[in-house]
DNA sequence: CTTGACCTTCCGGTGGCTGGAAGGCTTATC
DNA sequence: GATAAGCCTTCCAGCCACCGGAAGGTCAAG
């Protein structure tokens, strides 16, 4: 089968099977005259390396799960510690972007959005601690405070 | 000042100075000697685009950022529309991550992990869809089933 | 005068592709 | 047989945001 029907059947753009490739990570035969020839056997490492992909699983790691596919004597254990460790890595970036995203939803939160200058985003920013927008000065004696 | 003194005030490394002075975004004053001389205020940008890129701003933004803290009539709409943007970006990739965290789990929770090669986690891979360990056979009627 | 701590530029590599150029092969149509 | 379209090939370059290291200049102290 031709690098095209093997991308079609793995979901995979033949640019990035043929890196694959280089990598040595899916080898296919050759024809006579140079076109790569992939095997079902082939597409199959194909589509797993895209769904590990898709799972977040790095290059390197998509390699050792390609082992243990084809290793019929594996242990699972071994299978399982990978995608144990490659979970709490994904654990801790989502607390990392939670962090970011507690930050930035706290700063937004306080800046006006309109035609003047004073932000707080910026503020933080440049001073490394949040200057919130002043809190409107207690109002003086008559109710009408803040006309803006 | 010296890149090493920046540096040290900024916090970032002078690797990374000197590649923020390669695309512009910070660029000295050099010496006779062909040192690079940095400003104080050189030094508040540098450590104002540390703490925006630690809240995952790329650089283009910090770019359009530091036009802003440099803009004294700037409208803060501006910078609010951008930090926006980029929780947004964020809360979608926090998205994605959880997609994979909880397929993760799924796969990790069912895999028994020992030293045989059933593994829903490598059957999930190479098929698409998960397969669960079997669920162990309903225990013969003595109740003393399955000793391992 | 030498040592060591700075500083300079330049080149190459990282991960995981993606785009494009320049050219060969195959198949269909005129 | 010519030609065009649509495959395929290799190779080179670029993306992002740096980091490491080599080769060499500068400066202050002992």
């Amino acid at each position: 089968m031709n690098i095209g029907a093997a991308a079609a059947r793995s979901g995979l753009p033949a640019k990035t099977i043929r890196y694959y490739e280089d990598i040595g990570l899916v080898v296919p035969a050759r024809r006579a005259n140079g076109y790569r020839d992939y095997a079902d056997a082939d597409v199959n490492r194909l589509a797993f390396i895209h769904r590990a992909r898709d799972l977040g699983f790095d290059i390197e790691s998509c390699r050792r799960l390609l082992a243990l596919y084809s290793d019929r004597s594996r242990a699972s254990a071994d299978v399982k510690r990978l995608a144990t460790e490659h979970l709490a890595d994904i654990e801790r970036k989502m607390r990392e972007l939670e962090l970011m995203a507690n930050t930035l939803r706290h700063l937004v939160q306080h800046c006006r959005g309109d035609d003047r200058p004073d932000c707080p985003i910026i503020d933080d920013l440049a001073t490394g601690e949040f200057a919130p927008a002043p809190a409107p000065p207690p109002p003086p004696s008559t109710a009408k405070a803040n006309p803006r």
